[in-house]
DNA sequence: AATGTATTGTGATGTTTGTCACATTTTATA
DNA sequence: TATAAAATGTGACAAACATCACAATACATT
């Protein structure tokens, strides 16, 4: 807590036109918690009233799938968690995990509904929002299942560099369990294609290090293998 | 034309707390276009300020892969279509495009925007929606990526005979090649598995006619295989 | 009815990748 | 530091499926 809403990085970008009335009411009405990397924020299955709204780290969105686990894409801040859940049927389709440690705020969906009756612009952004994950999804779904598993794995550590870390060199916050889950593979081909990756000198891998050192590589790998 | 949106269904579930004077801006903004089985309702790439109702017919929703097309989904009335292009950059993320012979409705954006604003109800509307179809997408990928192309192949024809016909005797709106894209395999395949059902009794095919004869079994397919 | 075009059926073959098995390394925890 | 637990590396093998090739239908158009 002590963080008045008016200061909170989500507010002055979605919010502006919310009046001071408006912003007291969110203010009053959410709860700011961290959790350590690891900790589940939501589970699958489970009942929420919660809209999340997450302000720091990052967190890997997952679903049970019929056989196994599926990392549905990874979020970080600022981005609302669990619109989709709470505007449904209130029970938890997917489970969202900390990567990191994060600090995100729960709002509750009363709350956030009543901001969305009050502000058109608000519900707007929101809306604009939810458009543009539709469109991210149907594009990662056509990637994951055309490409070779050598080209997914190309485009999660350039995902990684580009638009997680903003660096070439960077320590990977999952496990290769976890890409493979993430790109539909197992974690034996995920070992073998980094050991290929290193061995063709594209990557240097250490421990959980990674450093791109041929990115045009890795870019033609993802487009055509 | 001719059809005061008065009478048009959509309006009824989803705008009935329009005044009649929003109304009135509604059904003055809107042309009313029939399409004929297989053509194209949008095309991925081109521009477009345009809200898109479908009020009849079949519609497959596709994008060009990395590799090849894939049908993102098949979407029946009443639903809107377009939603995230309109609100994203403009210019149309995938292609829609007839299986039936269909009757939309053509939106002007500012004037879908000024309903919005207009009314808190009708936002929250599309945003459930939206919400909605966010977590079928998740779930759509999930079972596409896991599931052996039995599976999804079961589960198409379920598909059609749960959520479209209503029947369990249909004439399937798509070709092989198309069902292909529709689960990400080879038209080969799709050709053989169905050769299989029918050996199997599962189903009948004849032509673009599929009986199915055993419901059951697809469903347990559709789970294990 | 005739001809061209699109759709479907089916075999042979090769590739990609999952699975199993076990070794090795790294990380966590008492 | 010792010991357990988790994560990773790597080989052998099998399964699922794409691809190629070509035949056989069905469908449309004049």
């Amino acid at each position: 807590m002590g963080t008045h809403c008016n200061t909170c990085p989500f507010v002055s970008t979605h919010v502006a036109n919310l009046d001071s009335m408006q912003m007291d009411k969110l203010n009053e009405n959410h709860i700011v918690v961290n959790f350590k990397k690891g900790d589940s924020i939501i589970r699958q299955g489970t009942y929420s009233t919660n809209i999340i709204f997450l302000r720091k780290g990052l967190v890997k969105i997952h679903i049970t799938g019929p056989y196994s686990e599926q990392i549905v894409k990874l979020a970080k801040p600022p981005t609302y968690l669990g619109l989709p859940t709470t505007f449904g049927d209130k029970i938890n389709q997917y489970s969202i995990t900390a990567l990191d440690d994060c600090e995100v705020c729960f709002i509750d969906v009363t709350v956030f509904r009543n901001l969305l009756k009050e502000s058109d612009h608000f519900s707007f952004e929101i809306i604009q929002s939810l458009c543009r994950y539709e469109i991210e999804s149907f594009r990662r779904c056509a990637n994951r299942t055309q490409k070779l598993t050598r080209g997914n794995l190309a485009d999660v550590l350039l995902d990684f560099a580009n638009n997680f870390f903003h660096s070439d060199s960077y320590t990977i916050p999952i496990s290769q369990t976890e890409i493979g889950h993430l790109i539909d593979t197992s974690r034996e081909s995920v070992s073998r294609i980094l050991s290929e990756f290193e061995q063709d000198g594209i990557i240097k891998v250490k421990g959980k290090n990674i450093e791109i050192l041929n990115k045009a590589s890795l870019e033609v790998i993802s487009k055509n293998g």
